[in-house]
DNA sequence: GAGATTATGTCAGCGACTGACAAGTGGCAA
DNA sequence: TTGCCACTTGTCAGTCGCTGACATAATCTC
């Protein structure tokens, strides 16, 4: 894995690390075979070797086997934020994280994670369920807004309200992105993304371009 | 009720419309006094004196009872938004609908749609469910947007991105709000929404106020 | 190797939701 | 009024996500 976790020491939890990796592995692969409505949990835990019971020993939910691989697509988000100057503007920060971190997940491409982000987009069933998983994501996003900009997530409101804004954008532009054939794989959805967000401030506070002009460069 | 709809004329038609709403009165009183979580569509079903078969006729899922009460109260909002001047920027005037919208909840407050409004702002229980419903919701909004600004929602993305950012902030002063208490009922909610909505500028493009002065007036 | 932890399987059950079938009710024409 | 048709409803059985309880088996500790 590219995500760096405490080696565990105990045979017991080896073999526990190990089953929750298979379980998210099966998880992954039969909702990309099958979808993610007409995969069981029953299927998983069978895919993997266990009981039912038990997968629910490792997942809350089913939505969790996503989110988990959502979020460690989010940990490389959050390490791109980081990276970027400290003085850019929040969400433009944000903004160009997003791409930066679009090139680290292809050139990871490789790695079960970065997979997991493209089968989400790729499926239009999960469009909903992902909406759900960004308030969870945001918090964490939110986090490295607050230190980037010496702001409290806890007190101030603007750090998550950034993040919000910025996962509502994303949500836009995955709908456009959906709905406009979905042909490419990857690149037009950053492409979307990007068209999102750099829309946004012309949606919120800027001049609001005249109708008979709905075209503008990027 | 407030919302005008055709008066069914045929004694099927109208024993049908009766039914819909006791079910849905039904279920948002059961809300109220137990919890969502803690009611079961059977009690509701029950309740309304039929069985969950037919309820699941009525609606296709528990969420959608809830849903059914936020549509009535979003017709307001966009009957709000188009009262607006058409010269005033789409986000502007959707924050000032929303000011507006909620004196008109409160003084039509006798009525069910007003009350699920509040029901669902004091259950905290609801708000990830309220946040699925976003993406529905926000294709109503936008339509009116696309009327006010004159361009067509379905080829210019910016449209449902206002409606998609709008909801984003609220989800985040609804976050704030439960997480300060929540004690007033509705005005604290009100303005912590519009608090939200003022910040979003700053958030997105406006200059970021310095971290050693967290705190600014609305 | 014995005993304490912990992980797993099995089983039974709840609640949301659905399909199929039978029975009741309203609408309408002869 | 009668009789037929369309529609609505209840009942039943079943699927799936998810959970608690208990017994068994694996691991860890001494």
């Amino acid at each position: 894995m590219s995500t760096t976790s405490p080696e565990p020491v105990g045979l017991r939890e080896r073999k526990k690390a190990q089953l929750r990796e298979t379980l998210l592995n099966s998880g992954l692969r039969l909702f990309h075979e099958k979808g993610y409505e007409k995969t069981t949990t029953e299927e998983i835990a069978a895919c993997a070797g266990v009981s039912q019971r038990t997968f629910f020993r490792y997942f809350a939910s089913k939505e969790d086997v996503v989110l988990e691989a959502v979020e460690g697509v989010d940990e490389v988000l959050c390490a791109a934020l980081r990276a970027r100057p400290s003085d850019e503007h929040p969400f433009r920060a944000l903004r160009n994280a997003m791409r930066d971190h679009w090139v680290i997940l292809e050139r990871e491409n490789l790695h079960l994670q970065g997979s997991a982000g493209n089968f989400i987009s790729q499926s239009p069933e999960l469009f909903e369920a992902n909406m759900r998983y960004c308030h969870r994501r945001q918090a964490k996003l939110a986090e490295v807004i607050g230190e980037r900009t010496g702001v409290d997530p806890a007190t101030d409101p603007r750090p998550s309200l950034v993040a919000t804004v910025f996962f509502a954008a994303l949500n836009n532009g995955f709908q456009t992105w959906s709905a406009s054939g979905c042909t490419d794989s990857t690149d037009g959805l950053l492409r979307a993304f990007l068209h999102q967000l750099d829309l946004v401030p012309e949606a919120v506070c800027e001049t609001w371009s005249t109708p008979g002009d709905p075209h503008h460069q990027a």
